[in-house]
DNA sequence: ATGTGTGAATTACTTCACAGCG
DNA sequence: CGCTGTGAAGTAATTCACACAT
């Protein structure tokens, strides 16, 4: 998925959910108020970025005083479209599916898993959390009833295009791929990507240089 | 952890490892020679930019030709310093951190959990994939041993800093962090963040404004 | 012909720094 | 005073476009 011009950078829309995190940390343990200041340090960015991101939507500080906790929040949580639950079905269910689906984390956070689902015959009517896993063939079926427009692939790389494919079809327009492959889609649709390895390939490399500069450091 | 000034730009160091992952499915296709173009198109990003991002490391391709899959996808590896094999420990045996423990996704790319731990002793002693759950007591003991840089954290959010603490008071200079929290960690600490969802929630964004769009065109 | 490697141009993102408000 | 909101300045990342090698 493209982002238009003038729109709001992706960059700043991939923090908000981070700030939302942090600041319902912040209610839970009773704070009324937070400068961009504090709010930076707990999430590890500069006060200024706080201020500029949260700019792009509207003005929701006090000067001399900082940001109202829950305020803020509410606000960032309508930015992100989170007034509503969002419905979402998961699709693959081995074992890290298995930990997607009883996972409590995404309903607490207005993401709903109200479908799961796995091509393995042995597996369908299996129990997980308030689920049942049903046969990938009732996808559709259920993407239509629902509406639904989120869904979390969790199959092998090898199935994962496929499985795309059939969401994109029945209306799924973002879909968050735990299969370590690119998956091809029309471009309106959203994707996002985890990859472990890839992230901690990430981090060897500067384990590694590291490593030659000590080396070098000796010489 | 920073980057110091003249290094190769962090964005450049997440792509590689995904240069390297979609290089080995291409060797496994038996894919001998790959373009920038070809490439790109697989990965979802342009030509220009792979490129570019391979000259910040030398000269890997020949003109008029492309790129030989395994020469390229050696050199990547031996850049992310995947000639060698990096064993980490994993912390917290959760649903996910077993999901995490039984995957062979790691091993196969150069990732050898060597350890897994848990504060939990109900769990101690299980057996997970290669590994037995030990007591996070040993962490410090096995961490020093093995002179572990590398670990994954899939314990709650509230344990998720103490945790760290262990970790990087024995020697861990990389974290793989699972728990929905920024971790406070020396600046000579990587740290790489999963969140699911805050992933999704980046989306749940862009869909609410597509809604928006909608209702207006229908005005 | 084809496709790399790379300076130059462009675009995007972050930080600065300060006016102005509570 | 303290801290926001924001243009302007400064960095960083991406894309262009083309010389050059095969």
């Amino acid at each position: 998925m493209d982002i238009s011009p003038n729109a709001i950078p992706d960059v700043v829309v991939r923090r908000l959910p981070i700030y939302a995190r942090s600041l319902s940390y912040l209610a839970e343990e009773g704070v009324r108020s937070v400068s961009s200041q504090e709010l930076g340090e707990r999430i590890g960015v500069t006060a200024a970025q706080i201020r500029k991101d949260l700019s792009y939507f509207g003005e929701f500080g006090k000067q001399g005083i900082g940001y109202n906790v829950e305020y803020l929040l509410g606000h960032i949580r309508r930015i992100l479209g989170l007034h509503e639950v969002w419905p979402v079905v998961l699709v693959g269910v081995g074992p890290l599916g298995q930990a997607i689906a009883r996972y409590e984390g995404f309903r607490t956070r207005g993401i709903d898993i109200i479908g799961v689902f796995d091509n393995d015959t042995s597996k369908i009517g299996l129990q997980l959390g308030r689920n049942t896993v049903q046969p990938d063939s009732d996808l559709p079926k259920i993407l239509q009833e629902h509406n639904i427009r989120l869904a979390i692939v969790a199959v092998p790389a090898v199935r994962a295009q496929e499985v795309v494919d059939v969401l994109v079809q029945n209306g799924v327009q973002g879909i968050l791929n735990y299969a370590p492959i690119v998956v091809q889609t029309p471009d309106n649709v959203w994707v996002r990507h985890i990859d472990p390895v890839a992230l901690l390939h990430s981090m060897t490399y500067y384990l590694s240089r590291e490593d030659e500069h000590h080396a070098m450091n000796e010489h």
